[in-house]
DNA sequence: ATGGTTGGCGCCCAA
């Protein structure tokens, strides 16, 4: 089952860009991320139109926004709001997991909690994800936790960790909340299993380089994890980077994992 | 220290 993540930003103005993905990579299930519309406005027909029967959504205008399309049945789904009514989380169940698909604040620019409610905020919600995790799910349960976490937790997650460390996605702070969050559940990121820890790995460039290739300035900010009774079914990732230069791309690449 | 670019919406905010 090859399952997809991606931050769209904007599903409406890259339709053609997803069924570019659906021809190369043929992914069964595909998270979305700052979909940027409300449910009501949703493309849902031309989704199917693609060979998506099963979409689940919670959107809002103009901000965030996350999806799940897939080609099997999803017999379940739910909505978590940790914050406001953000809508950043929903849930499937598919076959025998429970899949989440988070699109975690960005948390703004100035890593001070103290002078930036968004850093707070952003914090507050991996608290909040560790502690829905802890009270209603168990580390036996199928779990595959994916999105834009938009956090890189490790040294070589992003180009430079000297000069990111007080970088908002790479303060030491953030990384300790989303390792923490990962070991309490015993997740396995899928990336670092494949990739090694001391390699270069990146799914997010900035808009604001003028050749993205040629400064290479990535952060890794979209994962896929899973449960350990879910460990010895990964088959393979692919980091679909062609993405990234497409016409009109978002800054996010599609990362892909494939479980039997 | 600064500014670089994009999308949605509406003349600015969030990323």
């Amino acid at each position: 089952m090859i399952i997809a993540t991606w931050n769209i930003n904007s599903v409406r103005l890259r339709l053609d860009l997803l069924q570019k993905l659906f021809n190369a990579q043929a992914p069964d299930i595909v998270c979305l991320q700052e979909t940027k519309v409300q449910d009501a406005h949703f493309p849902i027909e031309a989704l199917k139109d693609m060979g998506f029967n099963h979409i689940v959504y919670s959107g809002e205008k103009s901000y965030n926004g996350v999806a799940i399309l897939s080609k099997y049945e999803i017999s379940d789904s739910f909505s978590l709001e940790f914050y406001n009514s953000d809508k950043r989380h929903i849930c499937a169940k598919i076959h025998d997991f429970e899949l989440h698909n988070f699109y975690v604040p960005a948390g703004g620019d100035e890593p001070d909690t103290l002078i930036n409610p968004k850093y707070k905020h952003k914090l507050a919600y991996v608290e909040a994800m560790e502690q829905w995790f802890a009270s209603n799910r168990l580390k036996s349960d199928n779990l595959i936790l994916v999105g834009d976490l938009n956090i890189a937790p490790l040294e070589h997650d992003v180009w430079s960790s000297k000069q990111l460390s007080n970088v908002v996605s790479h303060t030491p702070f953030e990384r300790t909340a989303l390792i923490k969050l990962q070991n309490s559940f015993d997740f396995v990121d899928t990336a670092r299993k494949f990739v090694d820890p001391s390699q270069k790995f990146y799914s997010w460039w900035s808009y604001r380089n003028r050749d993205w290739k040629k400064s290479n300035r990535g952060r890794k900010l979209d994962h896929i994890w899973v449960s350990k009774p879910l460990e010895s079914r990964l088959q393979n990732i692919v980091l679909y980077k062609e993405a990234r230069d497409w016409d009109r791309p978002s800054d996010h690449v599609p990362y892909i994992a494939n479980i039997a």
